[in-house]
RNA sequence: GGUGAGGUGGGUGAGUGGCUGAAACCAGCAGUUUGCUAAACUGCCGUACGGGUAACUGUACCGCGGGUUCGAAUCCCGCCCUCACCGCCA
């Protein structure tokens, strides 16, 4: 949620950058600073005559200990007209701010200035690119095919139990999952992220505060009789570990790395997008997250894409570096990094991470702050999260590109981990 | 699920219808003392939103929401949460 005063101070600046976003603020904009004006207006009149019934109840209190009973009571009876006063104008004053308040979190974040422009993924900005690309025989298979000829993973099996997008690994897919878990743990964890296994299920506060309510419980497996929400991301319950939290600037940056299965139901799309391993209502995630001081937060940025490439480095993946477009930044982020890995059978970039910095967005609305030794006041922090990775695509090309008459070729890094160098 | 206890500032923990934004202690910050450390002493030490160039100042907040009252951390009602014991269970 972006910040009421620099609404009110930038509206233009405002209008003028989420339009990158594609993303029409101005009449929402100009009912804010309209309303904002009101609520401070509002603010003052209650204000004044709650200052005034203070005063004269402690009046009052004085003179019942001085036992002048009877000037009491004509005091009292000056209270009461400024009592409905107050009652009406803190009514109206309340309206005003929650009014404020209902606006305010339709606006998405404001994009970075080194947002490219654009309306869909076709707009997006490759920005680098890593490993190289596998030549495969014609009669290459897809990794569902593959994942079947081999017995990794079971979809018809999951269907049975649950339904579509739940696969069942067996075996050596199994082994590969916890493998690939470890792996992006240990990985993590040696550059610095603290491991956390946080709760699988939320609260709606915390959902609140990265942003996935209001507005997107669609996205979200509900259970209703709880009032609790299944995590699309460890983002959620991770970086509300921060929520109403002053932290110390010298505790900065907060590097937290956990494991998590991932739910989202996300009914859309269908056909060969949604085949085997491309999108999934569960599935398993690394994720890691920072809290930052707002002047490192770019060069934090900076620094997990580069920890992400590595990790598919060492996995000896193709890859490519997309720097999101405007129209394809999501309504939290400023600034947007996602990594896709080529999976050579399928022949199409499949997305693994996408690396994001939220600024002060989410930190706004979750109150996460940090006191600096200079400035005695506290002021929100910035944070970001990515994914250090997503599972399923990254087996989909690891099953994809590694392909052999012999069988399924495991790179070093992960057989370390697996303990077979072939499938 | 049942029963009981309780939710107060970073922590522990007092507290009563008004003089309580809240004792005391611990932690933290600044200073005095000191060869250094320690100790001792002194002062400071919540957040948000307003007003003011500023000093400063107003309002709100003692789990959340209502109510009673001139006045509520304190009394009443509802909700949420935590803890303990029992039951069930990994």
């Amino acid at each position: 949620m972006l910040n009421l005063k620099f609404i009110q101070d930038y509206p233009e600046v405002v209008i003028e950058k989420l339009r990158k976003k594609n993303f029409d603020a101005a009449e929402i904009v100009g009912s804010i600073v309209d309303l904002y004006q009101q609520k401070n207006a509002a603010q003052q009149k209650v204000e004044q005559a709650k200052a005034e019934m203070n005063r004269i109840s402690r009046e009052i209190g004085q003179l019942f200990r001085d036992g002048k009973t009877e000037e009491a009571d004509v005091a009292k009876a000056r209270t009461l007209e400024l009592k409905e006063t107050i009652r009406e104008l803190d009514i109206r004053f309340v309206e005003i701010e929650k009014k404020v308040m209902e606006l305010q979190i339709l606006l998405p974040n404001l994009p970075h200035e080194s947002v490219p422009a654009g309306k869909g993924e076709e707009d997006n900005l490759v920005v680098k690119s890593g490993g190289e690309m596998p030549q495969l025989p014609g009669n290459a298979l897809p990794h569902w095919e593959l994942a079947q000829k081999y017995n990794l993973i079971d979809f018809e099996l999951g269907v049975k139990i649950t339904g579509s997008g739940f696969p069942v690994y067996r075996g050596k897919g199994s082994q590969l999952q916890r493998a690939l878990i470890n792996f992006f743990l240990d990985e993590n964890r040696k550059a610095g992220y603290e491991e956390i296994q946080p709760p699988l299920v939320v609260n709606e506060d915390s959902g609140f505060g990265t942003g996935q309510l209001p507005d997107k419980e669609g996205q979200m497996y509900h259970v209703t009789l709880d009032n609790l929400y299944l995590i699309p991301t460890a983002e959620v319950p991770v970086t509300n570990i921060y929520r109403d939290v002053i932290l110390d600037a010298k505790d900065l940056p907060v590097k937290n790395t956990a494991y998590s299965a991932c739910f989202r139901r996300e009914a859309g799309s269908y056909g060969k997008d949604v085949r085997g391993l491309n999108r999934l209502h569960q599935f398993d995630k690394v994720e890691i997250v920072q809290i930052a001081h707002p002047e490192k937060s770019y060069a934090i940025l900076e620094d997990m894409v580069k920890h992400v490439g590595g990790l598919i480095d060492k996995l000896e993946l193709p890859y490519r570096v997309l720097r999101l477009c405007g129209g394809d930044l999501s309504f939290t982020s400023a600034l947007t990094y996602d990594f896709e890995v080529w999976s050579a059978a399928q022949e199409k970039w499949l997305e693994v991470s996408s690396v994001s910095n939220f600024e002060s967005f989410q930190a706004n609305r979750m109150k996460l702050r940090f006191r600096d030794e200079s400035s005695k006041k506290p002021q929100i922090a910035h944070t970001l999260n990515g994914s250090a990775l997503a599972l399923p695509r990254i087996v989909a090309a690891l099953l994809e590109n590694n392909q052999t008459p012999e069988g399924i070729r495991i790179p070093k890094a992960l057989a370390a981990y697996t303990g077979f160098d072939i499938i």
